[in-house]
DNA sequence: GCCGAGAGACCGACCGGTCTGTCCTACGGA
DNA sequence: TCCGTAGGACAGACCGGTCGGTCTCTCGGC
C-alpha cells in the first residue's frame, strides 16, 4: 500500500505543475522511485490514475480550505474564513507546488478530454453551490442587502478566486494574491446592510 | 505567404484549445491542409512557430479589447468598455475556440516551459499597468474615492477577468461571463464619489 | 512452494525535426 | 516562341526518442 500512497502523492505534485497530459507515466514512476510495473499493479491505466489522484486532491481542498468553517455561525464569516484558508492554507501547501490543480487540470482537459474535464467542473460548481448557500443563507438573516443578486456576486467571487489562482502560478506573487483575495472580500463585506 | 499565415490561424485556433505541448506539428498540418515540409519552410522550429502565433494572437487581442476605447475620455469608462469588448468581441471570437489563449498558454507552461511562459506572462503585466494607468488617472480627476487602492483594485479587475476565461471554458456559460463581468464592473463603479 | 509486488525489456504509435524528391514559376539566350 | 535551368514551396518517407501499456521474470514473506 505503500506505494500507492506514494504514487498518487507524486502524480498529484506532476499534475499540478505539468499538466495530466504532460506528465508520462515514466515521470511519476521516476518521482516515486519505482518504476511501470508497481504503477500497473495498482492501477488499470494512466485515466484511473487521474481519479484516483483527483479524489485525493478533493480530500485535501477540503482539509485545507474548510478548515475551521463550522467553528463559525455567521455565513459571510464563513465565506471570508474560505477564502481565508485558501491563500494561507491551500494555495501554499507543499503537496500541489503547481497552484490549484483543479484550475490547471481544467483548463487543458476541457477542450481535449471532454470525459475528465467533466469530474473537475463538477468540483467548481459544488464551489459554487456552497457559497451560494452561504450568502443565501446570510441574506435570509438579513445581512446581506435584499438587493444583491447572490448568484452574480458567487460567480464573480470564485471567478476572482480562480483568476487569482492563475495570476498567481504567473507571477508567483504572495503580495498580489493577498490584495486580491482582499479587495474581494472588501467587495462582498461592502454589500452589507 | 498565404500557407503561412494559414499555418499562423490554425495553430492559433489549436494552440487555443490543446494548448501548445499537447499540439502536434501533425496537428497543425492537418488542420492547416499541408505537410511537414510546408511547415519547415516557414519556421525554424515549433517554438519559432510559437513566438509567431502569440505575436499573431496579441494582434487579435488589440484589435478586439482595445476597439473605441480611444474614443472615451472618462478612464473609468474606457475600463468599463474593455470589459465589455473583452465578453462579446474578444472571448467569443472565432480565430480563438478554446477562450482566452494567454490563460490557456501561461497555465500550461508556467512550470515547465518558463522561457516561453515569460513571453505570455508579459501581456498580463502589461493588461494590469494599463488597468491600473487607467485607475490612476481616474483617481487623478477625482473620478475615484482617494482612499481606493488602485494596484489592490486592478489585482481584484484583472484576476476576475481572468477567472471568468477559466470559468468560461469550463461551463460554456455566457449568462455567467456576464454576471462575473457586471459584478466586477458594479464594484468597480461603485468606488466613484 | 506459493503468491503477489515490483523490475524492466519490450511493443506499436506518435513525437519534433531532417532530408530528399517533385512540382511550379521565373527568367535568359537563341 | 521555345527551351534549359535555377530556385522556392511543398510532400512525405524517415530519423532517434518517448509515449502508454504489456509481459515475463525475480524476489521476499508466508
Amino acid at each position: 500500500m505503500a506505494l500507492k500512497d506514494k504514487i498518487i502523492t507524486e502524480s498529484l505534485r506532476l499534475f499540478s505543475t505539468k499538466g495530466f497530459m504532460n506528465t508520462s507515466i515514466s515521470d511519476v514512476m521516476a518521482a516515486a522511485g519505482a518504476s511501470k510495473g508497481g504503477l500497473y499493479n495498482h492501477f488499470k491505466s494512466k485515466d484511473q490514475l487521474f481519479y484516483a489522484a483527483l479524489s485525493e486532491a478533493r480530500s485535501i481542498w477540503r482539509d485545507k480550505n474548510l478548515d475551521g468553517l463550522d467553528e463559525l455561525d455567521d455565513p459571510v464569516g464563513k465565506v471570508v474564513r474560505l477564502f481565508d484558508n485558501y491563500q494561507y492554507r491551500y494555495l501554499t501547501s507543499d503537496d500541489l507546488p503547481g497552484g490549484c490543480i483543479f484550475v490547471t487540470l481544467a483548463v487543458e482537459l476541457n477542450d481535449q478530454r471532454a470525459d475528465l474535464a467533466a469530474e473537475v467542473n463538477k468540483g467548481f460548481e459544488r464551489l459554487k453551490a456552497m457559497v451560494k448557500g452561504l450568502l443565501d443563507e446570510a441574506q435570509g438573516k438579513g445581512e446581506l442587502n435584499a438587493s444583491v443578486d447572490t448568484g452574480a456576486v458567487t460567480e464573480m467571487l470564485v471567478s476572482g478566486l480562480l483568476g487569482a489562482c492563475v495570476m498567481y502560478t504567473s507571477d508567483k506573487s504572495k503580495a498580489n494574491l493577498e490584495a486580491t483575495i482582499q479587495s474581494l472580500m472588501g467587495y462582498l463585506t461592502s454589500l452589507r446592510p
